[in-house]
DNA sequence: TCATGTGAAGCAGTTCACAGCG
DNA sequence: CGCTGTGAACTGCTTCACATGA
């Protein structure tokens, strides 16, 4: 039955995103239903797994059919709110913030990148798909008149806390933090940190040890 | 005592990455010893899982005392296969690759970028960080020539597959792919994608909730 | 004495096996 | 009958509590 489910972990919200982007493929190739062994055969999942997964949340299938490929997919889209679009704002457009304000899962299927801000008087006016980059006194501004919900710190390393801190400042309700540091947070404004770095350093790990 | 350690977790290892930039942070400062318990605190953490990730891979600490910082470092810079730089081809130069290309975290400490590679004729020879853009069909002799042991996939998803078959054809070891697609592997050439959205949709769906 | 290193306990996340329902 | 949904068993990760040794 429904669960409010006080507590979800990680590891869980990340298989649910993996879900809804395997539903989609499938939604593309014309596929109506889909039972969890097929889902799992297709995509290296464990089918009983993602029967627990989604019945954390509700009864989505069938007995003895499966799921509904369209039908799971709004549930799985409701319940990561991508119903509604929700608005970034990109804070540092150095390299990697270039690249995010154009990068597709940015700006498709429940994200959009409304705002760009940086804090170096060279970059200010320039555009970026579409977004005149703005100065970061402006960034109040440019939250409310983007509408935007989220915010994006791809700021060096020493401004990410100022930066996070002026973000939430300016009514933010959530920050994705590509700056490899530990932020002190404000209530009510949670804060994701992604390390490009980890990834490198997992392989490595293997590799330093296959030789 | 020392622990080949068959099967390491995910969540040590990126545990492990945490603790060696908490280490490079307190050296700066000039810190020499550090318990299990102040570090904890630093960088909230837990001292009892730090002691117990350490002690999968040998006795580093002095009973009594503490951990010294410069040798736990080298003791966890050894153990990620950091000593020695390992060399990285993109593959796909792109806004992200552009960006990885000159990434800070891809170019110390363990890791440098010694080669790039495009398919579009309109990117070739154009220099990123005094590296000069080559042709995908030249992939074997960039692998070769700069001795890269990594690759970083940072293609359109459709050109994915084929992408990672050639690094693995040119001798690659370990990639690290950024498009947000199952790839079929090659033995002995490990995978880890990283998809950047995700994190987006983990912070949509706390978002969807407080609402 | 004090903080590490570690068996034992506790908890969470995964897999199993099958009852329940279309 | 077939596949979902789910208690129960299991596995693995985290925390506790303390013996150990500098």
């Amino acid at each position: 039955m429904m669960g409010p489910a006080e507590e979800v972990s990680p590891l869980t919200l990340n298989r649910l995103s993996f879900y809804l982007r395997s539903l989609r493929h499938l939604q593309e190739q014309g596929i109506k239903r889909v039972s969890s062994q097929e889902l799992a055969q297709r995509y290296h999942l464990s089918a009983t797994q993602i029967r627990k997964d989604l019945a954390q949340f509700g009864e989505f299938g069938i007995r003895g059919v499966g799921y509904e490929v369209r039908h799971l997919r709004e549930r799985l889209r409701h319940l990561l709110g991508l119903e509604r679009t929700q608005n970034l704002v990109i804070v540092g457009v150095g390299r990697l913030g270039t690249a995010l304000a154009a990068y597709p899962g940015f700006n498709s299927d429940g994200f959009r990148v409304v705002g760009l801000v940086d804090s170096d008087p060279a970059k200010i006016d320039r555009r970026i798909g579409g977004l005149r980059v703005r100065p970061t006194a402006e960034l109040a501004d440019v939250v409310r008149d983007g509408n935007a919900i989220m915010g994006v710190l791809t700021v060096p390393t020493a401004a990410a806390q100022a930066s996070y801190d002026a973000l939430a400042a300016a009514g933010v309700r959530a920050v994705l933090n590509f700056a490899p540091t530990q932020l002190r947070t404000t209530r009510g404004v949670r804060v994701k940190t992604v390390d490009l770095r980890i990834g490198l350093e997992e392989l490595g790990f293997f590799l330093a040890r296959a030789t």
